[in-house]
DNA sequence: TCTCAATGTGTTTAGCTGAGAACTTTTCTA
DNA sequence: TAGAAAAGTTCTCAGCTAAACACATTGAGA
């Protein structure tokens, strides 16, 4: 009796270990959408000097509070400064991340210009695979899409291929 | 006041009806995960003739009552007809979103190879995102694909250029 | 200074995905 | 063929993401 008791509350501990685990493994969680959040943000401090909540509103297509909200987590989570009603600034790892995701971003337009896929539709794939790919792989797209400019006559043939 | 009274009802009546297009608008979401589970049936019953619910708790590394339920979920969907204990059998529709996917997936797999990615990481890149390629840009890519194959001479420059 | 637009907070809603426990059905085997 | 084992199902619940609404607060310009 003793012992099926000490078996139960073993599991329980079990449990309860794997609960507190979890929510601390939460807290690294980085996820798609906060990506788009810093590449959003980086943009647009790259083209008016500041991000301001409403600004990332409009470009994220959600409300403001949906804004604040993910602009605690991610000062939260180290990925920017954020002071309420004062603005914020990326931090040096929200910078990294932007910078990345932008790289994929152009890069991967560049491939699918190179292919003969429309612009509008392009924007569309990229957006929903940039979140996917591999810097390894990243890498070896963007050698291969060096090759190929670096051998226009190569995608002449292509393009005549392709008519 | 008999028209403000007036506009605050028709407002309700707005929320209502959004509210039952939305309820309406719900039955035709078809998510990645639905993908997934239909992209291993359809291989599993190539495999072996047949896709029991636990060999998809296998390959999918989900449990039992996770499988039922969205085995359920397909069936009202009309991806595939589904009785209980009695096995499952896909659609037309649910083959030729199952063909699609494992297309996409092929294609992928085939044009990473070319430009030098490793199969693991290939493997993983896709599964991330053979859910976000329009068919549009899998077309082209084909194309363009089968150019390179059609032009061995221009690999063998890449591959060099890649040492 | 006062007002109004911008911003922030707390709470609620909605959806996706999954798991554990307990039960039922089917299958296997002794 | 009975009865145990395996497979499948149902019910209930939880974690997580995302967004909206209502309301509170702030601050900049008339």
């Amino acid at each position: 009796m003793a012992s099926k008791s000490n078996i139960k509350t073993s599991n329980k501990k079990e449990k309860r270990l794997e609960s507190i685990k979890k929510a601390h493994s939460k807290k690294n969680t980085f996820t798609t959408t906060m990506e788009d959040y810093l590449e959003v943000i980086s943009e647009l401090v790259e083209l008016k000097g500041y991000a301001s909540p409403t600004d990332i509103s409009n470009y994220m297509n959600v409300r403001p509070p949906s804004v604040t909200k993910m602009l605690r987590r991610l000062d939260a989570d180290g990925y920017l400064k954020y002071t309420k009603y004062q603005g914020l600034k990326l931090t040096a790892k929200g910078t990294s991340i932007a910078n990345d995701i932008r790289q994929k971003h152009s890069d991967l337009l560049d491939f699918f210009e190179i292919i003969g896929v429309d612009s509008s539709a392009a924007n569309k794939d990229v957006e929903g695979i940039e979140h996917h790919m591999n810097p390894k792989t990243m890498k070896q797209l963007r050698k291969f899409t060096t090759f190929l400019k670096s051998n226009p006559n190569l995608l002449l043939s292509f393009d005549r291929a392709n008519l």
